[in-house]
DNA sequence: CCCGATTGGTTGACGTTGTCAACTAACCTA
DNA sequence: TAGGTTAGTTGACAACGTCAACCAATCGGG
């Protein structure tokens, strides 16, 4: 409603123009977030940050638990459209490696709103998740095409995509927890494992 | 210091011995975690269910984190046993899936504690981490096995491993947060998606 | 045999936080 | 111009994590 310009506003109000506040109280939870951890989004501070008072975010969001959602919808958009331009346009097989990589690099670069986006949120939507589906079409494509080419196994596109993103996926949370094995020479990035992954996988439909 | 016997106590004292305090604080602390999710988890509702008062907490953990902590680390080296008794005692590629598979049913059974367990911990020492690795000692042994009887590719067990269980970590995660592809034929349990690995990795090995 | 210290527990208080309720200033519509 | 929705305010409240002070038992050494 404040987002779409009401009549021919936004022309030439000067760009003082204020962020209407459901957008700032967004972005203002996101940096809390990235600065405190989870235990320092408190609604007062992410009211304060937004210049409005304590208890204003309830005239946005529901709750807490709601602003959170909305904050975790907002991050796995931005994330998607990372990923679309990180794979560089081509079609190839070096762009689903790209794709992962950008995917382990969002996770590393902001590890909190990583892990408020794919945790268990419960205010959480169905469409938040449907968005999450949003995300993997591009990866989608991008196997199906791979796997046409005969650069990858499988005839499932859908499938190797949920293999591959599942791999991304628990690579980087594990690695951001300090799970992964840190120590010696069995010691592997993130990337690492997708680039094994992706090795395999090729060889193996080699092996037809 | 009250966890070992005390000289010759633990001998005929009747079996109503009250398990000590600390132990009882974890468990209802993870009781709690599988009854109400985290936000539930509070320190006076968990001193309430060992039996004592609010506040008796502190007298064995520093702050909430630390009691969190200390859940994280009992359930990581509870879920370690369980994966070691469902690979069966045989050394064989099927054990690795068992394990693998025991790793996603233990998510599923108990998500909440799974991610406590893998998820960030503000209160977490580095000692819980080296007992992760405790937990994949199993199955890079398993691995090593399989990559000496040619059943998986690769030379470096440690390394292998790491895939292995991010994928089984990623595919658990994202399937309990609803992320992965729950709609048409694209349809996969994480359960699916470690064979289906299995299976690429043994075709990989054909192709050498 | 008693005694001081440690251990494990208690109650009470304090500041912060999420949330509810009531009130108010704009603004759009009729 | 009146009325209602919208976006904001202030104030209060219960719950929570944590701190402080107090108390009971237990135990090793003089």
């Amino acid at each position: 409603m404040s987002t779409k310009e009401t009549k021919s506003a936004g022309q030439a109000t000067l760009l003082t123009m204020k962020k209407d506040t459901r957008s700032m109280l967004i972005t203002a939870a996101a940096e809390l977030l990235d600065q405190g951890g989870p235990a320092s989004v408190t609604l007062r501070e992410v009211g304060k940050r937004a210049g409005v008072s304590h208890n204003a975010p309830y005239k946005h969001f529901e709750s807490k638990d709601n602003l959170l959602a909305a904050v975790a919808a907002r991050e796995l958009a931005r994330m998607s459209e990372t990923m679309d331009m990180s794979s560089g346009g081509k079609v190839t097989i070096a762009a689903v490696r790209r794709v992962l990589h950008a995917y382990i690099d969002w996770a590393r670069t902001y590890p909190a709103r990583f892990h408020l986006t794919f945790g268990p949120l419960p205010g959480a939507d169905v469409e938040q998740k449907t968005t999450a589906g949003e995300s993997r079409k591009l990866l989608v494509a991008l196997v199906g095409a791979a796997q046409k080419a005969d650069l990858l196994p499988g005839a499932n596109a859908d499938r190797m995509a949920s293999l591959l993103q599942a791999l991304a996926h628990g690579a980087a949370d594990l690695a951001l927890n300090g799970h992964l094995s840190a120590t010696g020479k069995g010691r592997a990035e993130p990337e690492d494992l997708v680039d094994d992954l992706l090795r395999y996988l090729r060889a193996s439909v080699r092996a037809s």
